[in-house]
DNA sequence: GGGAGTTAGTTGCATATGCAACTAAATGGA
DNA sequence: TCCATTTAGTTGCATATGCAACTAACTCCC
């Protein structure tokens, strides 16, 4: 059996497809955001994180979950935010060694504008693509492929 | 509206779920290859590009498309799998400027030992918690989206 | 209450990435 | 033919990442 033909089930396309739709759209939408002179897109992703959260702070821990970051990775992610004023560390009264990182006014205004590029260009890339009923579906098998234990 | 409704359409759902999804997914297939003792994922995507193509060659330019990759990213790994005899580069006749980057035979087998392990890693954390309808449908979309212009 | 084992977060170091500048070869007019 | 422009690929440098080692605080069980 050639290579190819091994490759070719409709689950390890669909895998395939994944893999390389997600290159593309991460590619175009870093391009839309840097061309505007805004931040990538990782911060948007965190400080969205932060100002849905209650009291607009999370642990650095479940931040870490919800992002799907390494330990190290956060903390320098976070490292740089605070850096730029748009987080800010707090200490966490109930356990000593934990961390709270804190949404900033600078932080809430930074994520506000770049909204609208980020929208517009997931719209443009993606969404533009996609009915949504295909959208319905697809937030549906993937959130139950993310969830999985195994 | 509050932060999080605005974010909460069919689409941007999807958006978000893509991201979480392969990133978690990501992970874990990196884990299980690097569990036995295997490269990371993108050897295996370049060796596969290079079994499926003509005379087991490609010019580093198709390559690149292929698995969209930036030129010097490209660069840099092709020197990664040289240096360990799993690809040549060979010069092209036809075009001085480049050049094609060819199987070795230890870069087959590499391959080929790679791909059980690969397989099963996709079908635990991927294939078995989506139906082959889904997968078909999922591929469907991506692929559009994927190859889409804007 | 006091040590063994965990857990939260950080840091050092080696490796990987992205961007812009570079070389060399091809193309396309005047 | 000859120079300006474009294209293939590489390289230097600054930044980002992953892994393993580290500190500090918590847990729990004797």
């Amino acid at each position: 059996m050639p290579t190819d033909k091994r490759h070719a089930t409709p689950h390890f396309l669909a895998w395939a497809r994944l893999l390389r739709a997600h290159k593309v759209l991460l590619e175009k939408v870093q391009a839309d955001l840097s061309a505007a002179d805004l931040p990538p897109l990782e911060w948007y992703d965190l400080l969205l994180e932060l100002d849905m959260a209650e009291g607009n702070r999370l642990r650095l821990y479940d931040l870490g979950q919800r992002m799907v970051l390494s330990r190290s990775n956060l903390t320098r992610l976070c490292d740089r935010l605070e850096k730029e004023g748009l987080i800010s560390r707090e200490q966490c009264a109930e356990d000593r060694r934990g961390l709270f990182a804190a949404l900033t006014q600078k932080g809430a205004e930074l994520r506000r504008a770049m909204w609208p590029i980020y929208k517009r260009s997931v719209e443009q890339h993606f969404s533009a693509h996609i009915s949504e009923q295909e959208a319905t579906e697809l937030a549906a098998v993937l959130l139950r492929v993310r969830n999985a234990e195994a």
